[in-house]
RNA sequence: GGAGAGGUGGCCGAGUGGUUGAAGGCGCACGCCUGGAAAGCGUGUAUUCCGGGUGAACUGGAAUCGAGGGUUCGAAUCCCUCUCUCUCCGCCA
């Protein structure tokens, strides 16, 4: 949600940056600030009849105590026409801020200045590259037909247990996946972020604060009886940790690692380019989130985004950073990085970490905000949040990229955490 | 799941209809005192919204005592709903 005051301020400079993200506010801006001022002008008739309500009250009570009951009854009398005026306008009130709160909504983040314009993945600029792709050897088989051969992973038992997109690990599969949940996990306390284990079932409150609802309501899981939603990442109940909160400017920046299952209903996004572990409903993700002080947000998404490099790196991946363009950016950030490693066996690019910095966005909903020592008034906290890393296609890589004739072998960096040096069958 | 108790400011804790945004204490900040420190004394110490003021200091008003409604001229205090916590019993990994 973007700050009434920007808004108010600087309309003309909101539609224009907008229009990067490819969104017409044209409408919208205006509309947002009459709403504004409407509910300015009627706050402020509120408040002076509520002044003057409070006033006599007073004067009641007083009148009261000294025995004037006549006077008293009086300056009751008074006060019912008052009532009713206040009642009225606080009505329209409430409704006016509920009408702005729905229009304000509607408004995504405002892009980094160095956001290209762009309106598919097509166009999202190449940041780096490493890692070395290896040389299109006939024969290199995709990750679902290794993970039969080898056992390691069986989608149709999961089929059966669950549906589709639920796959089961098995073995030294299963093995690899706790391996690489506790070597993400290793390496972000070692870069200084805290683990934590947040529910993976999060509330209302929650699911709106970071904005999965109300518009990617179908995006979720949603269990009835109890009203709860299950979690599609870790960003949600880890960055609510935060909503309401008011931080002293010393305690910044936060980092906080946690590791949960991730769940996603993926409605309609089915076809072909989804087989195997390429897009599930349940997978596992290692998530870090950081709360920062404005001026150094920036600092805090290169540094997130050298972390997740090193990881890939770890991993012997060949990988490529992506910084996406205007159309291909979330609703919610202001500049995203997408982490993208090769998989050989398919001969494509698998997006296996996306690190975006917030700003004062996702703050705004949370009413996250953080207090300068000699400061009295508050100011919004900037979020950050990246993916270190998701699992499945990660696996995906890993399975298709080191595959041999008689067996899979692993990254130097994952072997203590295997306790084996190569996948046979 | 059954029964009971309770949610007040950073923390503890008073407060059952009238200058109570809230006593008192602790903590914290600043000042005085001191050679320095402790003790002592003094002052200050929530958030949001609207307005005045230079987007500072300061200042006027409104709202907030778990959340939302209601009664009343007036509610932290009374009523209703929800929610969370604690205790006992039951059940259970």
């Amino acid at each position: 949600m973007l700050p009434l005051k920007l808004i108010q301020e600087q309309p003309e400079w909101v539609i224009e940056r907008l229009k990067i993200k490819n969104f017409d506010a044209n409408d919208l801006i205006p509309k947002i600030i009459s709403l504004d001022n409407q509910r300015k002008s009627i706050q402020q008739q509120l408040d002076e009849l509520l002044a003057e309500l409070n006033r006599i009250s007073k004067e009641i009570g007083q009148l009261y105590q000294q025995g004037k009951t006549g006077e008293a009854n009086r300056a009751k009398e008074r006060t019912t026409e008052l009532k009713d005026q206040s009642r009225l306008l606080k009505e329209q009130h409430t409704r006016l801020e509920n009408d702005l709160q729905t229009h304000l909504i509607q408004l995504p983040n405002i892009p980094d200045e160095s956001v290209p314009p762009g309106h598919s993945a097509e166009e999202n600029q190449e940041v780096r590259t490493g890692g070395i792709i290896p040389d299109s050897i006939s024969g290199l088989l995709p990750h679902w037909e290794l993970a039969k051969q080898y056992q390691l992973i069986d989608f149709d038992l999961g089929s059966k247990l669950t549906g589709a997109g639920f796959p089961v690990y098995q073995q030294q599969g299963a093995h690899l996946q706790r391996a690489l949940i506790n070597f993400f996990l290793d390496e972000g306390i070692r870069a200084g972020y805290r683990e934590i284990q947040p529910p993976i079932v999060v509330n209302e409150d929650s699911a709106f604060a970071t904005g999965q609802l109300p518009d990617k309501e179908g995006q979720m899981y949603h269990l009835d009886v109890d009203d709860l939603y299950l979690i599609p990442t870790a960003e949600v109940p880890v960055t609510n940790i935060f909503r309401n909160e008011i931080l002293m400017a010393d305690q910044l920046p936060v980092k906080y690692i946690a590791y949960t299952p991730c769940f996603r209903r993926e409605a309609g996004s089915w076809g072909s380019h989804v087989r195997g572990l390429n897009r599930l409903h349940q997978f596992d993700k290692v998530e870090i989130v950081q709360v920062r002080h404005p001026d150094n947000s920036y600092q805090g998404l290169d540094e997130m985004v050298n972390y997740v490099e090193s990881l890939v790196k770890k991993l012997e991946l060949p990988y490529r950073i992506m910084r996406l363009c205007g159309g291909d950016l979330s609703f919610t950030s202001a500049l995203t990085y997408d982490f993208e490693v090769y998989s050989a066996g398919q001969g494509r690019w698998l997006e296996v970490s996306s690190v975006s910095n917030f700003e004062d966005f996702q703050a705004n909903r949370l009413k996250l905000r953080f207090k300068e020592q000699n400061e009295k008034r508050t100011k919004l906290a900037h979020t950050l949040n990246g993916s270190a890393l998701a699992l499945p296609r990660i696996v995906a890589a890993l399975l298709e990229n080191f595959q041999t004739q008689d067996g899979i072998n692993l990254p130097e960096a994952l072997k203590p955490y295997t306790g084996f040096d190569r996948i046979i069958s």
